[in-house]
DNA sequence: GTGCCATTAATGTCAGACAAATATATAAGC
DNA sequence: GCTTATATATTTGTCTGACATTAATGGCAC
């Protein structure tokens, strides 16, 4: 574990990468304990403040968990799926504002990744997974439901399908996917209308899982792509329409 | 912005916390200065050394940058596609490894997105992504190669793949999928005639994409699935057996 | 105008101190 | 002997103040 003394990029980045290649290669098993922070200072020969700054950057990632107090100290953090997944979406919805990604692309990109799990999950269901979609289905239907409200059951429902895929490492990448586009959901979704046709695909699609019919969900989804993007594309042209009056 | 006074969690965690905040609802947009370390310091009522902290939490998920010097100070980031790829095959890599995926599992879920993406690729592929492929078969033909190199290659190749379906989006989704399985990847993917036999379907999943033929390019990538399970399957068996003798 | 230099403002690093948390050993009381 | 309270040691969290390094800026000599 060493650095390198002739980079002159910051130190506690130097440092903080030193330590990251050592759990990526497996050096530093979860749970092991880190040096304390005087050790590493010592070992690196640099000062606690810059020690603590790339502990604080590898807490960032969620590579070690801290603790204090006597037998304290850095661990190494085993990476949850639910850890993961959160930074991941957190992740995904940022680089998607940021990059300003269209609403198309972005359906896109969602619609054909659930589609690809639809397969497993028609198959993998079990009752608590087709509980949860009816039981969403049910809220997306109350009246006088906020929009808001409206789009957390649509992701829930949404959640459930492909984690009734039952592949953890699938529901995880999918996450990024699905919860990322919600923001851009949300502006569009707002009529009783559409409402209405949401979630009578959505029923289509629970029944199509319930039933083990690929082909039905696989069917639905592309219709409920395609309703999405007409929705989006209805917003657009009101929007120009608003600007030029 | 502010601080919860009554909470017990760390400052440094809260202050990136209300940061992190700022820049996701878009109050900071990207290239703003955050105000001074030094002005943190009198906003937040914390010493320097918690506010730099904070901003090192920050800087380790590419949420800023900062530069030194007057007129220096942090800056928020545009997230880059390529960064966000990179954080998101570490994350990816990291989560398989320590949660010990089976090859299964993981081999699933990365071929059912792959396909998922397969429809777009044959639709939009470009001269360019088609050179790419055919190259990277060239090279995993050449005797002498190192598993590595020969992996890496096929990297390569599912990469281009994924590219030429013309979706940001989904490269960075998929990118977690294709490149985090690789390292288990390696470890099955020794012999000769594996390797023919993989190049055999690369060159068929090639021709596919020239000649738009959707459904050859995802029959072969089913057979290039479960080939590769196959192949993963065998060598447990030959584990299990010499542990017996 | 051009080039050099001092100024200045910002982050990066260091050193030392105290606060707070927590496991462990120690002592007291029953 | 067992429990409980206390002291102790260790480790992270926070604060303070200083100096080093970097880089933009303005002024001065030429």
């Amino acid at each position: 574990m060493k650095i390198d003394p002739t980079s002159k990029a910051d130190l506690s980045i130097q440092i903080a990468k030193a330590i990251r290649e050592e759990i990526m290669a497996g050096t530093l098993r979860i749970d092991d304990r880190l040096p304390s922070e005087t050790e590493l200072c010592d070992h690196f020969e640099v000062s606690r403040s810059t020690v603590r700054e790339a502990l604080k950057r590898l807490a960032a990632q969620n590579l070690i968990r801290t603790q204090r107090g006597a037998s304290g100290g850095a661990f190494v953090n085993r990476l949850s799926y639910d850890q993961a997944r959160g930074h991941h979406v957190t992740t995904s919805t940022l680089l998607m504002s940021m990059n300003e990604v269209d609403f198309k692309t972005a359906c896109e990109a969602r619609y054909a990744l659930e589609r690809a799990c639809a397969p497993l999950a028609v198959e993998r269901r079990t009752a608590d997974h087709l509980a949860t979609m009816r039981v969403e289905i049910f809220r997306q239907g109350q009246p006088g439901l906020s929009d808001e409200s409206f789009c957390d059951s649509d992701v829930a429902f949404h959640r459930a399908l492909v984690d009734s895929a039952g592949n953890h490492v699938l529901s995880y990448q999918l996450a990024g996917a699905v919860e990322a586009t919600q923001p851009l959901m949300n502006m569009i979704t707002f009529s009783a209308r559409s409402r209405e046709r949401i979630i009578e695909l959505h029923m289509a699609i629970a029944d199509g899982v319930e039933n083990h019919d690929a082909e039905l969900v696989d069917e639905k989804l592309a219709e409920l792509s395609a309703y999405t993007l007409q929705l989006s594309e209805n917003v657009a042209k009101e929007r120009s329409k608003r600007k030029q009056s």
